[in-house]
RNA sequence: GGCUCCGUAGCUCAGCUGGAUAGAGCAACUGACUUCUAAUCAGUAGGUCAAAGGUUCGAAUCCUUUCGGGGUCACCA
């Protein structure tokens, strides 16, 4: 903020005092000059043509001229509507001193605002998935940023570790499994959970099917299909059907979720347990991602405090019972439709919990903000958890952001587990690894590095690739994922960001310690210097935008254009011998200056810079 | 169908709170390593910014309509 600051007091105080201007009421555009212009930054001209009321030609020369006398800028030029400022070039010595002195140039102090950041928030029946990495990353990312800006911020993460479906899980588990643990059958905890669950679900499709031949089956279909319909469509259609009053399996499955809400104490110790494995797994990805969490939320022990908030909103009239004794809230005020929030026999479903939850929290944290990382397919899910929570007049009502973020698809199409075609998310940083040390061995220094630290490296490049690869589109965005791509190691990439700022570690592991004294603050940085002096100037407020819209991408496209300016001017002017001194000394800052940012904002990411690759 | 998001080069994406001739990467082709790490750089080629209107000094960007695609509209989560 530092050069771009100075600059636009300095241009106000010109156009107050040059042509009486409000200055409360401008707020002139200080653009970026295009690099096929002389200049650093540019002013527009257009928007200030009816208030000053002089040609722009004119006015650029008189503005000019002033900032000349003012000594902030060297020299100017005006083309067409835009006043082209270069700046004095002490300013940039001295800018580019304060960036190598700040201790975390960007971040700013802290401003006493709490932030809860939900995200990854799985469910215990399967492994992660891309669809996963996207989310963690997504909101590891906004949980970084916020903080480098000031916030204070809870990672937190809400279990999904109820319900029918890890109970087909512990069913499964106890017909078939031979009392066998992930530690004695060699698999990942949440892996192995995920396997029983799959396998209940062939079970019974294998039950379905001779269900579907045999004479009670047919009997169904005769009695219920519809005008015309088909067999095929037919049991398709009332699969749930079978499930809840036909199927053995079925009847096993929720005979055991109704011991799980009685609290049957084998039930429990079985549920206790298989969860246990998944957890273990479940962490060790996230290990593996680099992530971590402040606080774990259980829907197991928020779902029955949902219903306490149904129970206060029927109470003061909010909400109202239908003779079912289904509890349902009116939101057409608002757009939207009737919603229930209890079922007649009195459970709770997705909201209840939502309800709660949220309400728990705010008592745990009095957060200002609460931000939830959940994918588009949950829009008008979380409209109504939010209009929910104003009817409520819930203190935290006001604060609550859903960063919505596209579904990951590939390019054959959507990920669907029944076809198989879901990516693991294990497999996956096993994959970019590989990937990693497979390109990287006949390169840079890597080969004369003892193996684990090699691993090290290996394992920050593929994983700075894939997480780049996911970071750089925006949220909102629907991505194909190409898996092919996602190991790509040049050109817009992770690796190609490491790239510049090993580039640099290298230079200052052969500098010679004796010439690092004091900058000429006389030195003249040529343009390709003079752009990556603009990028370091511009980081902080990239920065803050990508806070205030919580994009993690704008940092991730940053941290690529710097890079890859850095890249130009290492192949445009050398550095360690350069043609003085004082172009040496200068040099040697800048690129420190550009590797700490580069190094900073990648951090903000997830994304780790080896010093050698 | 209602609501909502998206549509920019062959592909993957920037640019969107209006500013100069719409940018990168991949893929294709040509060049640059006895010189600070070639995971790099320079160059060639590639565009009706889905379409049409409107707003204005100026529109990929804002508004309206149309077309195409996704999501959602459960006593599922």
């Amino acid at each position: 903020m530092w050069v771009r600051e100075i600059l636009e007091k300095e241009i106000l105080q010109t156009l107050v005092q040059l042509y009486q201007l409000d200055g409360d009421n401008i707020s002139p555009t200080l653009n970026v000059t295009r690099t096929e212009f002389e200049g650093e930054y540019t002013l527009v001209l257009f928007p200030l043509i009816p208030k000053v009321r002089k040609k722009p030609e004119v006015m650029g020369g008189e503005i000019g001229d002033e900032l000349v006398n003012k000594g902030i800028i060297q020299s100017y030029n005006v083309v067409k509507g835009f006043l082209n400022l270069t700046l004095n070039p002490q300013l940039w010595t001295e800018f580019i001193q304060y960036v190598c002195q700040t201790e975390g140039y960007g971040s700013a102090p802290a401003n006493g605002e709490k932030v809860i950041v939900e995200f990854s928030s799985p469910n215990t029946n399967k492994p992660l998935h891309l669809g996963h990495i996207r989310n963690i990353l997504l909101g590891w990312s906004t949980y970084s940023i916020l903080k480098e800006r000031g916030y204070e911020v809870i990672r937190t993460q809400i279990i999904n570790d109820r319900g029918i479906a890890i109970c087909k899980s512990m069913l499964a588990w106890q017909l078939w499994g031979e009392g066998k643990s992930p530690a004695d059958s060699g698999v990942k905890g949440d892996h192995f959970v995920g396997d029983f669950y799959v396998l209940f679900e062939q079970k019974f499709q294998e039950e379905y099917k001779a269900w579907q031949e045999s004479d009670e089956g047919k009997a169904v279909y005769s009695k219920d299909k519809k005008e015309g319909e088909e067999a095929e469509g037919f049991y398709k259609r009332i699969k749930n059907i079978y499930f809840n009053q036909y199927s053995v399996l079925g009847r096993a499955a929720k005979d055991m979720l109704l011991r799980w809400e009685a609290n049957d104490e084998e039930t429990i110790s079985l549920w206790k347990q298989m969860n246990g494995w998944v957890y273990e797994g479940f962490e060790s990805t996230y290990e593996e991602l680099g992530v971590s969490f402040d606080k774990v939320y259980y829907e197991s022990s928020t779902y029955l405090y949902g219903k306490e908030i149904v129970q206060i909103g029927e109470d003061s009239g909010q909400f109202y019972r239908k003779e079912d004794g289904s509890v349902w809230v009116d939101l057409t005020d608002a757009g939207m439709d009737e919603k229930i929030l209890l079922r007649s026999d009195g459970t709770s479903v997705y909201i209840t919990q939502d309800l709660g939850t949220a309400h728990m929290r705010y008592k745990d944290y009095q957060a200002h903000r609460m931000i939830y990382v959940v994918a588009d397919e949950q829009n008008y899910h979380f409209d109504v958890l939010f209009q929910i929570s104003k009817i409520l007049k819930e203190p935290y009502a006001e604060g609550m952001y859903h960063l919505s973020y596209g579904m990951v698809d590939l390019p054959s199409g959507k990920m669907k587990s029944r076809e198989g075609t879901v990516v693991d998310a294990d497999d996956l940083m096993q994959e970019v690894k590989q990937e990693a040390k497979n390109i990287a061995t006949d390169k840079g220094e890597i080969g004369t590095l003892p193996v684990e630290e090699q691993e090290e490296i290996f394992g920050k490049i593929g994983l700075g690739a894939l997480k780049f690869h996911m970071i750089k589109v925006q949220p909102k965005k629907r991505m194909i994922f190409d898996p092919k791509e996602s190991v790509d190691m040049q050109g817009q990439t992770g690796p190609y960001i490491q790239n510049a700022f090993v580039r640099i570690k290298s230079i200052i592991r052969k500098m010679d310690e004796v010439s690092d004294n004091g900058l000429n603050v006389d030195y003249l940085p040529f343009s390709l210097e003079k752009e990556l002096l603009v990028l370091l100037s511009e980081y902080p407020i990239e920065l803050n935008k990508a806070a205030q819209e919580y994009d993690p991408s704008i940092v991730a496209n940053f941290a690529y254009k710097l890079a890859k300016t850095y890249h130009r001017f290492y192949n445009e002017h050398r550095i360690l011998s350069a043609e003085s001194e004082d172009a040496k000394l200068f040099r040697l800052e800048l690129s420190k200056g550009v590797a700490q940012v580069l190094e900073r904002s990648m951090k903000l990411l997830g994304i780790e810079m080896p010093d050698k690759m």
